[in-house]
DNA sequence: GCAGATGGTTGCTTGATGCAACCAAGTGTG
DNA sequence: CACACTTGGTTGCATCAAGCAACCATCTGC
């Protein structure tokens, strides 16, 4: 997208996929939110181009989602980590996750769950734990493989654990 | 995207996003949503390029999101609804919709609010009713012009109603 | 001093998107 | 009947973003 918009939309969520609606950002706030946040770790773990990768972290900057934090001074190296802006979106990013799950995941079940850190309980697609009620946030939740989780490794060309 | 994967990638976010990632796809689910179901209708409201919402279409047929059922027979004339697997996307807009009216809503206010049909109650970015407690789904709520709905009218470069 | 890791940038090619023109069937109007 | 208009597209062309590979620069370890 960059650059683009939509122009004549009076509609919020026209308004967020400007900014997060680019093919690769939404998988770069997952990707960090599950704690990949330097460059190599992203451009490995989501197999994006590196100007890409380059040019998106520097768009969710921008547009406030990431922040970036030096960790050593020589050479300069930097980690990504999610603004409150980008923590922000765990709800739809887990509205899209049970999405999937529901409708795209194979025989096994889903590849990874989402579990509330505190009970263990598994978090429903409104982002609420199912064990204790709670509405949860970014941080009280953790991504742990579910059982379709094998089976989507095979599927996405890497060698099962042995 | 059209085609196009993320390989390697276990995710269902990743899943999610092949389907409905496309620059405009989740705007068309939208507006399907919200009661443009034709053609004509869909490209005003979008202002999206006519090949490319064909396109779209045929691809959200294609993956089962929208179905398209002919209202007239000569000349052959359709209307496109959202299945049960479109209307699933609900609880993803509106968590995309809460953000962004937190983060980029005007001073005015959310162009648009989200209502529970039954009681009025506004809607959470989790898709429930903050009135009676109820968990919605697509068909349990509908958009009305929020506060803000004016300056967005204006900023989007139509005349304000007189 | 030479390889390797890290974090990028630069060119080139391909493919998706936007725009405008065109097509085709049917409907309303005089 | 002729003629314009509506609806729902398709086709062709130009542009811009994404993918890929090569290159650069700095520091670390041996």
């Amino acid at each position: 997208m960059l650059g683009h918009s939509y122009p004549g939309q009076i509609c919020s969520i026209a308004k967020s996929l400007e900014v997060i609606g680019e093919r690769w950002s939404l998988l770069i706030v997952r990707d960090v939110m599950n704690g990949n946040r330097r460059f190599g770790e992203l451009q490995r773990s989501l197999g994006i181009a590196r100007n890409v990768l380059s040019a998106r972290l520097q768009r969710l900057i921008d547009e406030g989602i990431l922040e970036r934090r030096a960790y050593q001074e020589s050479p300069p190296r930097h980690e990504y980590f999610l603004t409150e802006k980008g923590l922000d979106l765990w709800p739809a990013l887990i509205a899209l996750l049970s999405w999937g799950d529901r409708h795209s995941a194979g025989a096994d079940g889903p590849p990874m769950l989402i579990v509330h850190k505190r009970c263990g309980g598994r978090v429903s697609d409104r982002g609420i734990c199912e064990e204790c009620g709670q509405t949860l946030h970014a941080r009280d939740a953790a991504q742990v493989p579910g059982p379709g989780f094998n089976s989507a490794l095979a599927a996405a060309g890497h060698a099962e654990p042995s």
